[in-house]
DNA sequence: CACAACATGTAAGATGTTACATGATTGA
DNA sequence: TCAATCATGTAACATCTTACATGTTGTG
C-alpha cells in the first residue's frame, strides 16, 4: 500500500496519536480499510527510525501516557513527493482467489460448477444490495470521500457481476 | 492470495517442474499476475514439508537436472476443498495507493489537483485502449481464460473510469 | 461495578518483491 | 559464438494479519 503514505498524510495535517490515526482512517475510508496495531505501531518506529516523523510522549489524563507523533521537515517532502506522482502509475490488480479458482474448475462436475458460479452471483448480488442500501442512506452532513468510497465499492462490484454473467454465459452455451 | 493453491491445481492435472509452474500460470493469466521465483521455489518447499507435494530429481538431457514435483492425496483433498467454497467469501478490495492519496488532494492547489487528475483519466485511458486492443486481436485459437482474464481487466479499469468522472465532476462543480 | 472505548505495544507467521548467484541448452 | 531461454535456488526486505499482553478512563 502503503500504511505508511496514510500516516505521513494524517500527521502532515495535524500531530496525532496511533490511537488516533487507526480512528481517523478508518472513519475515512468507510471501513473499506481497516488497519492493525500490529501493523500501525511497528510501522510508525520505522517511520521515526528514518526521521519522517517524531514522537513526544505527553501527559494524558491522570496515569494515561500518550504518544503525540508530528511530522518532519523531511517527512512531509517526503509525503508531498509521493502524492504528486500518484497519477502515473498504472497498477489496477485482478488477483484473487476466486478467479483463481476458476481455471480449475474443470475438476468438478458441470452440475456443481454451474451450482458454484450462481452462489457466488447471489453473493455479489447481496453485496450489491448491502453497499447500495449504506450509499443511499447517507445524508446531507455525509462527508463526500466517504460518500465516494462506497461509490467506489459498488462500481467494482458491479464490474465484478457483469464479469462473471459473461463467465456463466459462456460456460452454459454451447461454442 | 495463495500461489500455493495455483501449484496445487496445476499439480493436480499432472507433475509439473518448478520453472513450468511459474510459465504456465502467468501464460493462464495472462500476464496479469506475475509469480516470482523468490516465492515459487520456497512455496514448493513448504508445500513438501506440509506433505502435500512430492519432489523427485530426474537426469534431464546431459547434465541437467530438472525437480519433478507431484501431488499428493492429502494435498489434492486439500486444493478440492479449498475449490469448493471459493464462492463463500465476499472479498472485493479497494485499497490502493491512488485511491489514499486522493484525500490528501487538499494540500496542492486546484489548478495542480486538476491535472493530476485529468492526467490519472489519460492513464486509464491509454490503459483501456491497450487492453481492449488485446482483446480484439486474439484470434479463434485463444483460449476462453486468457480472454477472461484481458475480459475482467478492461471491466475493472472501466469501473475506475467511471468512478474517476464522477470524482472530478464533484471536485469541479460547486456543491 | 461492569463494560465499552481508549491507549500502547510485541511475537509469530503469511505472503510477496527485488536483487543476487549459478549454470546448462538451444537456436541464429 | 553469443544471446535467449531453460532451470534452480537464496537473502534481504516489505507489507500485513492474528493473537497475545496490559492497563486506564468514561458511562450507564
Amino acid at each position: 500500500m502503503s500504511l505508511k503514505y496514510a500516516i505521513l498524510g494524517l500527521l502532515d495535517r495535524e500531530p496525532h496519536y496511533g490511537y488516533a490515526i487507526k480512528q481517523k482512517f478508518e472513519h475515512m475510508m468507510g471501513k473499506l480499510w481497516p488497519v492493525s496495531y500490529g501493523q500501525l505501531y511497528p510501522t510508525l518506529r520505522k517511520l521515526q527510525e528514518e526521521k519522517l516523523v517524531t514522537m513526544k510522549t505527553v501527559q494524558g489524563k491522570k496515569a494515561v501516557e500518550k504518544n503525540v507523533y508530528s511530522i518532519t521537515e523531511n517527512g512531509s517532502r517526503y509525503f508531498m513527493e509521493w502524492l504528486r506522482k500518484q497519477n502515473k502509475k498504472e497498477q489496477i490488480s485482478i488477483k484473487d482467489e476466486f478467479t483463481l479458482s476458476l481455471f480449475f474448475l474443470g475438476r468438478l462436475g458441470v452440475t456443481e460448477v454451474k451450482e458454484l458460479l450462481y452462489a457466488k452471483a447471489r453473493e455479489f448480488h447481496s453485496l450489491h444490495e448491502k453497499y447500495s442500501e449504506e450509499y443511499d442512506h447517507y445524508g446531507q452532513n455525509t462527508p463526500d470521500y466517504r460518500r465516494a468510497m462506497t461509490r467506489k465499492m459498488i462500481l467494482h462490484i458491479e464490474a465484478e457481476q457483469q464479469w462473471l454473467e459473461e463467465v456463466i454465459r459462456q460456460f452454459t452455451e454451447p461454442h
